[in-house]
DNA sequence: CCGTATTCTCTACAACTATAGAAAATAAAG
DNA sequence: CTTTATTTTCTATAGTTGTAGAGAATACGG
């Protein structure tokens, strides 16, 4: 048996190198997971439909990921943390009501993408009513949230421009499920409705801060 | 044949009664349902687990509801119409921020059983994503709540409990998202766990519209 | 071209599910 | 008790799904 990295091969160790880049080819049926899930819903996704949406037949999936719960746990963590990528490229540098406008407006589904990504979380959301350890990956991403927000609003509080009465946490906490919620309005909202007022309402929020 | 209702074979006009009534039995089944699923989760809820639950075997649902996607549906429908009712019930004759308060109380996740309707909302908002009948129920009720939400505000702005320079229906969607993000965390909260801050970020809220 | 390690396809299978429907059990009227 | 309508159980079936694994196909070094 040879288990060499790609790198090791090219160096001549091994006789015959992987083809595959294990890792990369993860990806790539994560992304067919996704798109799978968007198309059909998490019901009709099936191990033969997930391998057809990457291009393959029924078991070439199984090398890469042995069940159909570890694909599906890969999936959703996946999308959390280009989520997170995604926020932390878009406030870099920022601070205050500005980084928090940013953040927030990440997250929202605004258009069509971010709608698709909310017809997502929602089947995950479901899958970790009765999976601990979906939950806990849920539960750690929103605390994660939830600093980033609570360090925005306190520079925002520090410059003047959050002066309201009410305490940071039930602020933070507000927007938090204020974001969550927006998820369910957009996926549930009629095909290609993507104009459902988010937008003001985050406005209004960050509005009622400041006085 | 004989389809008579209990009331006419009372009178006596058919030889043998009905012995269930069987919009009686569908309730008991909804029940069950509303058991199971809060139980085992949905993905568990088989026809099999629900008639155990309901104390029956395998296809004594059958005369009741015919396929399992009419039990699902009609026992969403139910969930959706008590809560609608318990609404009604508590703001009746109430007007304004109190009757927005009482509102919000109502939904919000914070005891055990709402919790559990949380637990149940949740696996049906992610069969209405590929159900159009499905999504048209939610988006009936949120109507529905939306209505009232701005007709509160309205009252409270009348009065003078509301000065904020934002508007309504920014307002009344913002509150409809909080809402219904609080389910999804209450519903992956840790079990057990039923103090999330939920009523604070309520209060935290309505104090910002007076401001 | 050959040999070998890797990758993928395809068939098979066991478990599970919704549903159908025959047959048994039940309950009340006569 | 008998009869009849109703209710429930139980068995059967067709379809789907995740998973396993043999074998074909592929790619590369020599």
């Amino acid at each position: 048996m040879c288990h060499k990295s790609p790198t090791q091969n090219i160096l001549g160790s091994c006789p015959v190198p992987k083809i595959v880049d294990h890792d990369q080819r993860r990806l790539e049926l994560v992304d067919a997971t996704w798109r799978t899930i968007a198309r059909l819903g998490i019901e009709s996704a099936t191990m033969r439909e997930i391998a057809l949406e990457a291009g393959f037949a029924n078991g070439a999936l199984k090398p890469y990921f042995p069940t159909k719960d570890d694909l599906l746990t890969f999936a959703f963590g996946h999308v959390f943390n280009r989520t997170n990528e995604r926020i932390a490229e878009v406030t870099a540098g920022q601070s205050g009501l500005v980084a928090l406008r940013s953040f927030c407006v990440e997250v929202l589904p605004l258009d069509e993408e971010r709608i698709n990504e909310a017809r997502i979380v929602i089947p995950f959301w479901q899958k970790a009513i009765n999976d601990p350890g979906k939950a806990r990956i849920h539960r750690d991403s929103m605390q994660q949230w939830i600093a980033a927000m609570s360090q925005h609003l306190a520079e925002a509080r520090q410059s003047g421009a959050v002066t309201t009465a009410v305490a940071d946490p039930a602020l933070a906490g507000q927007l938090l499920n204020f974001l969550l919620g927006a998820q369910i309005t957009a996926a549930l909202a009629p095909e290609g409705q993507v104009e459902l007022g988010l937008n003001e309402q985050l406005e209004g929020f960050l509005t009622l801060l400041g006085t």
